[in-house]
DNA sequence: AGCACA
């Protein structure tokens, strides 16, 4: 057994992740695909010697680890399978929640210091994973408005894809969809931000796929709105 | 293989 006896836990501990991935495009990712089984609180990835390969995805409910711990167990995420286990401790953003954080005494006053401004330096810039990021979502949510009143395309091979997170790429579009039988390519267009197409072999496929995937929540804004492309 | 909280 992969999990070992290491009990349930909100969070979910992964290995074997391709390490060439920079650790911002790796919690995105991270984030992206494990959104579909619960909120997520928060994706920790670092690169230090001891920790590259490795990430812990912070869920709202144990429910929702347990579902990530079997159902993407082994899951081929930038070629690698994944490992995923339980966390073997409560996450700090959890304990913070539940008021039992003890912030650890290791640091000396330098490093006190660079981590206060660091802290600083990030409540400007803003984090996709805990829901308080910048990026706007409002030119998003008008064109997909817009988008909506237009008629319906008739089924067809081909998924037109709206809504998405400007940062999303094909290649966390494809992690996604390639589940899906049938699946052939991702396109997304550079000049046109927040939608993509998805082709597979048949409608009957493209139909599974867009049943499936209907209203996946790449960011809590960003539910995917999927319909068949017109031809 | 490796369980942290930059």
């Amino acid at each position: 057994m992969i999990t070992g006896d290491i009990p349930p836990n909100q969070t979910i501990y992964i290995k074997n992740l391709n390490e060439k991935i920079k650790k911002e495009e790796l919690k995105r990712s991270l984030y992206c695909l494990f959104s579909q089984y619960g909120r997520i609180f928060d994706v920790v990835a670092l690169k230090t010697p001891k920790l590259r390969g490795q990430a812990w995805v912070v869920f709202s409910e144990v429910t929702a680890a347990s579902n990530a711990v079997r159902q993407m167990q082994n899951f081929p995420f930038y070629d690698k399978p994944m490992r995923i286990q339980y966390a073997k401790s409560k996450s700090d953003c959890v304990a913070k929640e539940d008021g039992s954080f003890v912030p650890r005494e290791k640091k000396k006053k330098q490093e006190e210091k660079a981590e206060r401004k660091r802290r600083a330096e990030e409540a400007q810039q803003s984090s996709m994973a805990n829901g308080t990021g910048a990026q706007s979502n409002g030119g998003t949510a008008a064109s997909f408005r817009n988008a909506n009143t237009q008629e319906t395309a008739a089924p067809n091979n081909i998924l037109f894809i709206q809504n998405l997170p400007h940062e999303t790429t094909s290649s966390m579009l494809e992690m996604l969809f390639q589940q899906y039988p049938g699946f052939k390519e991702v396109r997304m267009i550079e000049a046109k931000p927040g939608i993509a197409f998805v082709e597979f072999e048949d409608d009957v496929q493209s139909s599974m796929a867009m049943q499936a995937l209907q209203g996946f929540k790449i960011t809590p804004q960003n539910p995917m709105a999927i319909t068949f492309a017109k031809k």
